[in-house]
DNA sequence: AATCGCGCCTGACGGC
DNA sequence: TGCCGTCAGGCGCGAT
């Protein structure tokens, strides 16, 4: 999917087009997404305003007086700000259509996306009550990941992919944090340093940040909410570069699987095994 | 309690 | 040209 960079991309994007504004109706082409889409929610919706548009881990909330609406994009999920007239296409599986002319899409290809309602306090949904710290705040420092890596054996780069531990940063993020913090991804969490995970912590959260500035990583179906790609793909430097160079030492980039991932790393830039 | 691997889907790509 | 296997940004779930 998706990771927190395109997700916040998303949220700001879709924003100041749809609070506070009133929803005139829901069109819902397929239900069948990850989990289907609650028979009652256009119900919902429809004659409500958005109170507010927010976003927790990957998690993207639509916020009103008696509910809230929660949507992920998956894998390969994006929404878009389109006009009313715009001719539905491929895969659009959700419409809502606002009284000031706005049409919100939510496109997702692979159905692994989800669009639920909860009545009750959203915190509090199965979905979101385990989920750990946001990475861009100050409680995600390098003591919070040291205490979280003591007691795990799973290797770092599982741990920090972990929404338990840390929400938003997926496969793509965690190889280019662990280049950037020179940490090899098999290294068993309990045996990080305090050093190292203040390092990693740092690395994280300058990446998310640079990846939030460029619009966030289009490898294929992600689009901002204005339909154009991200740009952070031309940023990436371990990500998808199997074979090539590194970027520091000029030997090749490695791949391995992971946990069913692709996992790149420099053998030599990232040793400490 | 922690860890592992599966499966939900479509589509792109490479090898034969 | 087409068929088949593999892979892709996530993540909850059941088995161990």
């Amino acid at each position: 999917m998706p990771e927190l960079p395109e997700v916040e991309t998303t949220t700001c994007g879709i924003r100041p087009h749809i609070a506070g504004q009133r929803i005139r109706k829901v069109i819902i082409r397929h239900k069948q997404l990850r989990w289907p889409i609650p028979s009652d929610l256009a119900q919902q919706l429809e004659r409500r305003t958005v109170l507010g548009v927010t976003r927790r881990g990957k998690y993207i909330l639509l916020l009103f007086k008696h509910g809230t609406a929660i949507l992920h994009l998956g894998m390969s999920g994006h929404l878009r700000v389109v006009s009313a007239e715009t001719p539905a296409r491929k895969h659009d599986h959700v419409d809502i259509l606002f009284a000031n002319d706005c049409l919100l899409r939510f496109n997702d290809p692979r159905r692994f996306g989800a669009l639920l309602w909860t009545g009750l306090d959203y915190q509090q949904h199965t979905l979101l009550k385990n989920l750990g710290v946001e990475p861009l705040t100050t409680a995600f420092s390098g003591r919070y990941l040291f205490a979280a890596a003591r007691s795990r054996k799973v290797p770092i780069k599982s741990l920090v992919m972990d929404a338990r531990v840390v929400v938003g940063v997926g496969n793509i993020y965690a190889n280019e944090a662990l280049f950037a913090a020179a940490i090899h991804p098999l290294l068993p969490a309990c045996a990080l340093t305090l050093i190292q995970a203040q390092q990693l912590v740092a690395a994280i959260k300058k990446i998310l940040r640079g990846a939030i500035k460029a619009g966030g990583t289009t490898l294929s179906d992600f689009l901002q909410a204005d339909g154009k790609p991200g740009y952070f793909r031309h940023l990436l430097v371990v990500y998808g570069r199997a074979g090539q160079p590194c970027v520091n030492c000029n030997n090749f980039v490695q791949v391995i699987r992971l946990a069913q991932r692709s996992t790149f790393f420099c053998q030599h830039c990232q040793v400490n095994l």
